[in-house]
DNA sequence: ATGCCTTACGCAAACGTTTGCGTGTGGAAA
DNA sequence: TTTCCACACGCAAACGTTTGCGTAAGGCAT
């Protein structure tokens, strides 16, 4: 097993100075063309990579993007994962993803953890219990020590930095209004509880949907569900004698569980009731019927983030202190539970 | 702005030796109770935290794991990559997660990249192209220099590791004999192409099952699909007129392909045919009707190659030339698209 | 007063790089 | 023969740690 070569072994051998070889490597006219080539031949022979470890404390930079995200499970996440590699790795730069687990206190480990030298700029979605507590301590600390950070999908307003966000509000408005041009006048919102900053911003669309149709808002047709695991039961109550002809949801996951509540109901979809969702997932696009939905673009999402990073981490001074909010556009992905049926 | 705080600041400010600080933190009996205190309350005033890439390079090892795997947008990867990051985090290390995208290619680059430096270990599964490709140098060159690598999932027999796999065979197997039990004939099987190693493995299990049941094996009823993303048009016309009344699907997709195309056909799952796919995604679970599928136990075998990993690098000498292999238990969670009919 | 031991600290090397600058050697010009 | 200039290379510092060992100062015993 032969460890890893180093400059000092190649210069023993070829019984030259460090220097040299680390010079003629890099092609330096400082050197002569025999022993660059020498050098080269060697270092190509014994499979030379430059360390970087040594080069990233030398250069007081990792060259690697740090993404923290609530769920690693999660297939939204994981596109905006997809996203942000794809731009990473034409930079150059290494992607280390930790997740969170929604926990308050493994996203401030996590964070401290990496930003002791393993990255260089964060890009990081809050856990449910940060948005919760309120305490953005760990975040405002690793920007004071210079590191960039990007906030996405799950921002804080109170945090000044970069942002990527879609205009959730908008996004939900614009399915609400979907469903009133279908002719809905009963619809339900299935939502979470209020803290979830992206849950009450598509509840606000929701609603402003439904004053700008001068459709009376009714209390009753809101569900603000806390259990997202125990979800479809709380669907089912919520559901149960309850006249709606359509539903809107603020995520996947409960637009399925809606969809087989109402199954279960024996109600048609699109026909009794149309489902909105929103992320467009596989499983929006796999259920029967599949679901129309409001696409995030989680992808696009992760590629403008890692831009807003590596603006940063590589722009000039002028550029650090001025910060940006990217707004992505959303857009309706209609499919059959939302067709309109003829007649 | 304030900086990050260097061993050499807090020397500074309180006039003394770099050493001493480091003993100081450490608590060494070296340095007096007076300094020590003095010195750490300094410390976490200024919310000194030791530079990971100086340690790294210092103590030549990164306490990181590298994973690679060929998708990141992938409900299984993820679930794996859930369980190295729960025994990782416990035992301190870090997880760095790159995507091969199943190009051969980024699958070396990424590789090449983690192990000069960034990473102690791999845990990999490897890309559809390598497969084809059967190079695997850089998995063994990376083992050369001395860092262990854990296979998992789609593994290579040529390359002496350890491994995490589970038996496809058998549970392909169990699935198939379940088919039989409820009196199914004419079971298809939808699977890969041959040199993707779990969907061949898969097929065997398959026709083993048969073979035990007396059950004829006939090659029309074997369908090796190409274009993954073309699926749903290759199996509708593979059903067409053809009198099925079980399907066995060698993964997520195919399955849940399957059973769209035959509720178009308006055949009843599972009264007309039934259904078993294979790895238990979020899509299985929430399709109507539910889908029956061999769970792979995607986090266990996540937490059963980091162990190995972890093991290994942290192991005697005596440990690291022994390679084993670890072979998770299947399950077979039964749904609704296996229920049997009454009567 | 001298010697010795303990206490409390600093020095320096090491991990693997990069790079500005200093320097020895050779040849050519005067 | 002397002087000068390239050329080709090496030195050393720096990045932030850790740690074995050396050492100054002080106290105590003789």
């Amino acid at each position: 097993m032969k460890q890893k070569v180093t400059l000092k072994q190649i210069a023993k051998e070829l019984d030259v100075s460090i220097s040299t070889v680390s010079k003629a490597l890099k092609d330096s006219v400082e050197i002569s063309l025999d022993t660059r080539q020498k050098v080269k031949a060697f270092a190509k022979l014994y499979n030379y990579k430059p360390n970087n470890i040594a080069l990233s404390l030398k250069n007081r930079k990792t060259k690697t993007i740090g993404v923290i995200i609530p769920e690693i499970v999660h297939h939204f996440f994981t596109t905006v994962i997809g996203g942000v590699e794809k731009v990473a790795n034409e930079k150059g730069y290494n992607v280390i993803i930790c997740s969170s687990n929604n926990s308050f206190d493994k996203e401030v480990i996590n964070m401290e953890m990496l930003a002791s030298g393993s990255a260089d700029g964060f890009i990081l979605s809050v856990a449910k219990e940060t948005q919760l507590k309120k305490d953005y301590h760990h975040i405002e600390e690793t920007m004071n020590q210079g590191m960039p950070v990007v906030l996405f999908d799950r921002i804080i307003d109170e945090v000044v930095c970069d942002k990527v966000i879609i205009d959730d509000a908008k996004g939900a408005q614009t399915a609400t209004n979907h469903l009133l041009s279908l002719g809905c006048k009963r619809i339900a919102i299935l939502t979470t509880v209020d803290y979830i900053s992206v849950g009450k911003l598509r509840t606000n669309g929701y609603l402003r949907a439904l004053r700008a149709y001068e459709v009376p808002e009714r209390e009753e047709l809101i569900l603000k569900i806390e259990d997202i695991d125990n979800c479809e039961s709380e669907i089912s109550d919520f559901l149960k004698d309850k006249d709606v002809d359509a539903i809107f949801a603020v995520n996947e996951l409960f637009a399925v569980a809606a969809a087989k509540v109402l199954h279960e109901q024996g109600k048609n979809i699109p026909k009794d009731v149309a489902i909105i969702g929103f992320t467009d997932g596989i499983l929006s696009k796999h259920f029967i019927p599949s679901l129309t939905t409001v696409s995030q673009h989680g992808e696009d999402m992760g590629v403008q983030a890692a831009k807003l990073l590596i603006d940063k981490l590589e722009g000039d001074d002028a550029a650090i202190e001025e910060y940006r909010t990217v707004i992505i556009d959303t857009s309706l992905v209609q499919r059959q539970s939302t067709k309109k049926t003829k007649g």
